[in-house]
RNA sequence: GUCCCCAUCGUCUAGAGGCCUAGGACACCAGCCUUUCACGUUGGUAACACGGGUUCGAAUCCCGUUGGGGACGCCA
C-alpha cells in the first residue's frame, strides 16, 4: 500500500511554526516511504476563512519547500459528499435525528458543569420517534455511538491509548443546516482522499476515538494515526504572538532561511543521534515517527538563529548577494552596480559573521555606499587626530599598492612593521575610516572590494572630516 | 470537574535494564586563535521531578504523587 499523508491546516490565519512542523513531518513521512504527500484546506468555517490566508498557507508551504503533491482539496467544495455519508449512516441505524436547538444544548451543558457531571450530550433522540419532534424544528443527525466497550487506537508516536465509550457522548456529524461537523468532514475527506497515515497535533488526539467510531460504523479500514506534540512557548504555554514570531512568513521576514528554519522544526521533538545540522535529503533519509518524542517542546530561537547561522555560511554567494540587496533597497538604501559588486566581492567574509539575511544586509550596508558611511560614535571615537595623521600617511603609502587582497596585506604588514606598530593600532582607524564601524571583515578584504579609489576617497574624507 | 497524553542540563535532545563517572547541540562563563567582529578551538557550570516497588542491577519496567499539556461546541 502506498503511503499517502495530508497537511489540513483551517485557513483562519497566517501558518504558523507549530503547523509548520506538522507539514514538515508529514512531508518526510511520506517522501521516506516512498509515498504522497498532500494538502486540504479546512475551510467549513465559511465566517473565518479568507482566501488571504489560503494564500498566505500556500506561499508559507512553497517557502519551506513543502507543496503538496497534488492540488490542495477544499473541504468546502465536499460538503455534499458529506451529507451524503450522514445521511448513510442514519439509513443504516448508525445515526439518528436530534432534535434540540442549540441553545437548548449549551443550556443543557452549563447545568452539567455547575452540578459537576461532565458536559455529554444524554442522547435524548437516541431512540425517541422524530415523529414526536418539535413540529417546523430542524434537526441534526448525530452518531450513535457504543456505549459499552471501549475504543481504543494504536498511535506511531503516543502508542496504544483507550477510552471508554461511556466517555463519549453521541457527536454531531451534520448540522441542522445539512452542514457536516469538522470531526465528520475530515473522516469522510481522508478516507475518500485514501489517507494512509494521519500525522496531526496531539490537540487532535482525544478527537481521533470519535473519528474511530465514524470509521467502525461505516465500515472503512481506519489510517493509522500518529499524534505529535505540540510546539510552545519559552514560558511553556501555548505558543502565540506574545512569544515573538510565530509565523512562517514572519520568520522570512526576518532573515532565516528555509533550510534552517526546516532543520530547526525538524530537530524540534524529533532527533537522530547526536546530529544537529541535517538537510532536507538527509531528512528524508532518516526520519521515521518512532523517533518523535512524545513530550511538548519549547520554541528556543537562539537556537534556530544559531542554526541558521550555519546554513548561511554554507548558502550559496550569489544567492545571499541577491537577497542582502533586495533587503537594502527594500531599507531604502541607494546604491549602483559598484556598490553591488562590492557586496559581491565581499560575500564569502560577510556570511563568516552574519547569522541573519537582516544582520547580513547590515553588515553590508558599508559597502554599497558610494562615499563615506555613516560614522557610529564608536568608529569616530578611534579617529584621534594622531590616528588621522597615520592615515594620512599611510593613504600615501598605499597610493602606489598592487590592489589585490594579499598584497594589500601584505603591504599593511610591512607599513606597520616599518613604524613599529601593532597592527591593530591601524587597522582600527582604518576600519573606521573605511567602513564607519568598529567590526567588519578582514581589513585587506575590504580595502580590495571597496577598490583604490572609493577607499582612498573614505580615507581623506575621514581625515579632513570633524 | 471528567477523560486523554506527557516528564533527562535553562532549552532541543541521546539513552530500548548493565556500554552512564548520564553523551551531543544552543545559551552562559573562562582560555586559545586574531587586524576588529565572527568562525574555529580547549575547558567549565548545568539534568534523570518525587516516593514506592520489580530486578543481582533501573534514567530505562510497574504503581502512586506532584507538575505540565490537551480534549470535552450544531469551531476547526
Amino acid at each position: 500500500m502506498t503511503v499517502r499523508t495530508r497537511f489540513a491546516p483551517s485557513p483562519t490565519g497566517f501558518l504558523h511554526i507549530g503547523g509548520a512542523r506538522t507539514a514538515l513531518f508529514n512531508y518526510l513521512f511520506a517522501r521516506r516511504h516512498g509515498g504522497k504527500y498532500l494538502l486540504r484546506i479546512e475551510d467549513t468555517d465559511r465566517a473565518r476563512s479568507t482566501p488571504e490566508a489560503v494564500r498566505q498557507i500556500l506561499d508559507s508551504l512553497e517557502w519551506l519547500g513543502l507543496s503538496p503533491d497534488e492540488p490542495p482539496v477544499f473541504q468546502s467544495a465536499r460538503e455534499a459528499r458529506h451529507a451524503e455519508v450522514a445521511h448513510q449512516l442514519l439509513a443504516a441505524g448508525r445515526a439518528y435525528l436530534a432534535f434540540e436547538t442549540p441553545e437548548e444544548l449549551q443550556a443543557m451543558r452549563e447545568r452539567a458543569i455547575a452540578e459537576g457531571r461532565p458536559p455529554r450530550y444524554d442522547g435524548a433522540w437516541r431512540d425517541r420517534d422524530p415523529s414526536e419532534a418539535p413540529p417546523g424544528r430542524k434537526p441534526a443527525i448525530r452518531l450513535k455511538a457504543p456505549r459499552e466497550g471501549e475504543t481504543a487506537v494504536e498511535d506511531l508516536v503516543q502508542g496504544e491509548v483507550r477510552v471508554a465509550n461511556a466517555e463519549l457522548d453521541d457527536m454531531i456529524i451534520l448540522r441542522s443546516d445539512g452542514t457536516p461537523t469538522y470531526l465528520h468532514a475530515v473522516v469522510v475527506d481522508d478516507h475518500d482522499m485514501g489517507i494512509t497515515h494521519v500525522i496531526r497535533g496531539d490537540d487532535h488526539l482525544t478527537n481521533t476515538f470519535r473519528q474511530c467510531q465514524i470509521y467502525d460504523a461505516m465500515g472503512w479500514t481506519r489510517p493509522r494515526f500518529a499524534h505529535i506534540p505540540l510546539i510552545h512557548g519559552a514560558d511553556g504555554a501555548k505558543l502565540s504572538k506574545r512569544h515573538g514570531a510565530v509565523s512562517v512568513l514572519e520568520f522570512r521576514e526576518q532573515g532565516y532561511l528555509p533550510e534552517a528554519v526546516f532543520n530547526y522544526l525538524l530537530r524540534l521533538g524529533w532527533g537522530h543521534g547526536d546530529e544537529e545540522v541535517i538537510s532536507r535529503e538527509r531528512a528524508i533519509a532518516l526520519f521515521d515517527l518512532d523517533g518523535v518524542g512524545r513530550a511538548p517542546s519549547r520554541m528556543d530561537y537562539a537556537k534556530l538563529t544559531h542554526l541558521n547561522g550555519v546554513w548561511l555560511r554554507r548558502a550559496e554567494d550569489a544567492r545571499l548577494v541577491h537577497e542582502v540587496l533586495e533587503r537594502l533597497a527594500r531599507r531604502g538604501v541607494l546604491f549602483g552596480p559598484a556598490g553591488a559588486e562590492r557586496v559581491r566581492l565581499l560575500m564569502p567574509e560577510l556570511k563568516e559573521r552574519a547569522r541573519t539575511l537582516e544582520e547580513l544586509a547590515g553588515s553590508a550596508a558599508f559597502a554599497v555606499l558610494d562615499g563615506p558611511p555613516p560614522m557610529e560614535a564608536k568608529a569616530a571615537a578611534l579617529l584621534t587626530p594622531e590616528a588621522k595623521a597615520r592615515l594620512r600617511d599611510l593613504a600615501q603609502f598605499l597610493s602606489d599598492a598592487p590592489w589585490e587582497r594579499a598584497d594589500l596585506e601584505a603591504w599593511l604588514r610591512d607599513y606597520a612593521e616599518v613604524k613599529g606598530l601593532k597592527l591593530g593600532t591601524i587597522a582600527q582607524p582604518l576600519r573606521a575610516a573605511l567602513t564607519g564601524s568598529t567590526t567588519s571583515p578582514p581589513i585587506d578584504a575590504v580595502l580590495f572590494a571597496l577598490g583604490r579609489t572609493e577607499a582612498m576617497d573614505r580615507i581623506l574624507a575621514a581625515v579632513e572630516g570633524g
